[in-house]
RNA sequence: GGCCUGGUAGCUCAGUUGGUUAGAGCGCAGCCCUGUCACGGCUGAGGUCGUGGGUUCAAGUCCCAUCCAGGUCGCCA
């Protein structure tokens, strides 16, 4: 060992203790005599102090060329710094006098300062990740997430489950996420798909008779870059057999529950538990950012006879087909918002929901006016008539200084509008989600299918395995868009952090879905037969789900972005920066896998 | 693929109506400084204004194209 102890280990406990340090020169401070070197390593930040008189002439004189992030072994003898102690590090009540430097590697001076104050932009993060990974910030996440991944292990360990590897190399499945592909070499023109999930390969494990399956699991997919997604990320991925919705709902409720109580020293209450249905009628979305109120109301009975024409032809048409949803008008009450919203950010407002789809936004400022009546200020105001102010008024339950905004269209933009427009209001505008804040909630039973006018036809909401509920199981025949799945996402603040449902486990309601999503049964053997034919050896009522590793570390760690629980991430086109890659291959690799490329080779700057 | 924001010193940014030699803070280098802790003082080096084209007497600034980064919609069963 080139040290004693961490560079976070040394308290007043240790004084006058001889110790050996290894670690990173964070700062340097040379008042000409006495020199103060910051050194760090994972574990903290301990001063070493060179003083002249103690360390000698030859080590002061080493001391003096330190630069930063050079690497050090240094010894001496603990100190008290008495009432110099340093309130901001767990070791600023000592320091080390050195007495022996060995400088163990020079470092080039950094593209940037590895410490908590330094603003830099991702390229120059991404570019030398090794070095951003040295800031505390990043050791923190990743540490967290090692803590977390530990416990989930733990967890599920003590509560019967075994944790099985599965292909991460393996068969191109139509519909859902894009597949990476791998050329294979020994069958010309053969691609494997890289896994998108272990879905089918658990469900097989359940045939199986496992019982119980969890997997820390790589996926991949080849969909555009966002904030939270990655092209390759890492789900905690279970399945269980002989279980219904709840018994589900219930292990994945302990995990988070036991990550927030150990890790983020919180209690959580029991999760909430509310249908789509609900959520979409009340927060116009599947994963409702319950940190703030502000309901969605449905006024679509109340705008037949409100006075203003655009809401009364957005519900009054009935020619469209059924599928397309009805037309329904809406309406959220921004309480006391007026004053935060301006007649600038209202414009900026409206323009929001044109890019969600929006024809426009119908919005009216409440304000107190005479004799204590309310004033009704805005476009949409002006056309309504008093009687239906004021049903208005109990409907949305308002009062001088509320902002109100309206949705009239097809039900499906509407709740997608205002849903959005609702999250932009609560945590961008106004401010309502507060910090250390901890929503939970299970949105559960959401359809089974929906009609897709992309491909004019029902496709499934989840993936085709889920199962329908039993007494609606009829209406794949006669009312497909109102077959209710058994499905389950884990919500937080208004973030999926997971989902699943329970799976079809007989070959009749399995053909049944197969033949209303359009899949003939020629077309089911060919691309799942293996998967059917696994079902008809006994397979047991089995379901499961997954949590997305990379988002929850991302909200337990307060990160913009799960770039920063990633140790090494891609850029928004799917680069890694550091590596420069990907790269074109090269004549003799492409000729063993039987490839050609129509792309033109790029030339490497 | 669409839309939005950005790209100026190693880093983070400013740069007016198009007008003389493109600035600041931090970092870096040298010198000074024996109790600092994001030490302090003095001096200095450091620029293909992302790239290519255009307009103009004159472009960091205006126009077009393009590349890169980020956000977002589509997409992610």
């Amino acid at each position: 060992m080139l040290r004693t102890h961490t560079c976070g280990d040394l308290r007043a406990a240790h004084l006058d203790q001889t110790v050996t340090l290894a670690g990173w020169v964070q700062n340097r401070r040379d008042h000409g005599g006495i020199i103060f070197i910051d050194l760090r390593d994972r574990a903290g930040i301990t001063q070493i102090t060179f003083d002249p008189d103690i360390c000698g002439p030859a080590v002061h004189d080493l001391a003096n060329k330190l630069r930063s992030e050079w690497v050090l072994q240094i010894s001496g003898a603990v100190r008290s710094r008495g009432d110099k102690t340093n309130p901001n590090l767990a070791t600023g009540a000592i320091e080390v006098f050195a007495t022996a430097l060995t400088v163990l590697n020079k470092a080039e001076t950094p593209p940037f300062e590895i410490d908590e104050h330094a603003k830099v932009g991702e390229e120059v993060r991404l570019k030398y990740r090794f070095l951003d990974l040295r800031r505390p910030a990043m050791q923190r996440n990743l540490i967290l997430r090692h803590q977390a991944v530990k416990l989930a292990r733990d967890y599920f360990d003590a509560n019967g489950f075994i944790e099985i590897e599965t292909p991460i190399l393996c068969k191109h499945t139509p519909g859902g996420a894009r597949n990476y592909l791998v050329p294979s070499r020994v069958h010309p023109g053969s691609f494997y798909a890289l896994a998108e999930s272990p879905q089918l390969f658990k469900q097989l494990l359940m045939v199986s008779g496992y019982d119980r399956y969890v997997q820390i699991a790589r996926c991949f997919r080849d969909e555009d870059l966002r904030q939270d997604r990655q092209p390759e990320f890492t789900q905690i991925d279970l399945e269980m057999s002989f279980i219904d919705m709840d018994d589900i709902m219930t292990i994945g409720e302990g995990l988070v529950r036991g990550l927030w109580k150990k890790l983020m020293n919180h209690e959580l209450p029991p999760l909430r538990r509310m249908t789509y249905a609900e959520a979409m009628a009340s927060y116009g979305s599947d994963k409702p950012d319950l940190r703030f109120a502000m309901p969605i109301v449905d006024l679509s009975d109340w705008a037949k006879d409100c006075g203003f024409s655009v809401f009364q032809s957005a519900v009054a048409a009935t020619d469209r087909p059924s599928h397309a949803g009805r037309g329904v008008v809406r309406a959220l009450n921004a309480k006391g918002a007026n004053e935060q919203l301006s007649r600038r950010t209202l414009d900026q407002l409206t323009e929001f929901a044109k890019g969600l789809g929006a024809k426009g936004l119908a919005w009216i400022k409440v304000a107190a006016g005479a004799e204590g009546k309310l004033d009704w200020q805005g476009p949409a105001a002006k056309n309504i008539s008093d009687a239906a102010r004021e049903a208005l008024r109990v409907r949305l339950d308002v009062a001088a200084g509320d902002v109100l905004f309206f949705g009239a269209d097809v039900e499906k933009t509407v709740c997608s509008v205002l849903g959005a427009l609702r999250v932009e209001l609560g945590v961008n505008r106004l401010g309502l989600a507060k910090p250390n804040d901890w929503q939970f909630l299970w949105v559960h039973s959401a359809p089974l299918f929906e009609w897709s006018e992309e491909a004019q036809q029902f496709v499934a909401v989840h993936h085709p395995f889920t199962a329908p509920y039993a007494e609606d199981i009829d209406r794949i025949q006669t009312d497909r868009g109102h077959v209710r799945s058994k499905s389950y996402d884990m919500v937080l603040n208004g973030c999926e952090i997971g989902g699943g449902s329970i799976r079809i486990h007989d070959a009749e309601t399995q053909g049944k879905v197969f033949a209303a999503l359009g899949i003939s049964a020629e077309d089911a053997q060919r691309k799942f037969g293996f998967l059917l034919h696994a079902l008809s050896f006994g397979a047991p009522p089995h379901g499961g789900m997954a949590f997305g590793l990379d988002r929850l570390i991302m909200l337990m760690a307060g990160a913009e972005s799960i770039r920063d629980v990633v140790a090494f991430p891609k850029t928004q086109r799917a680069r890694d920066e550091m590596l420069d890659c990907p790269t074109p291959a090269g004549d003799r690799q492409l000729k063993e896998l039987h490839l050609v490329t129509a792309a033109p080779i790029q030339a490497k700057a």
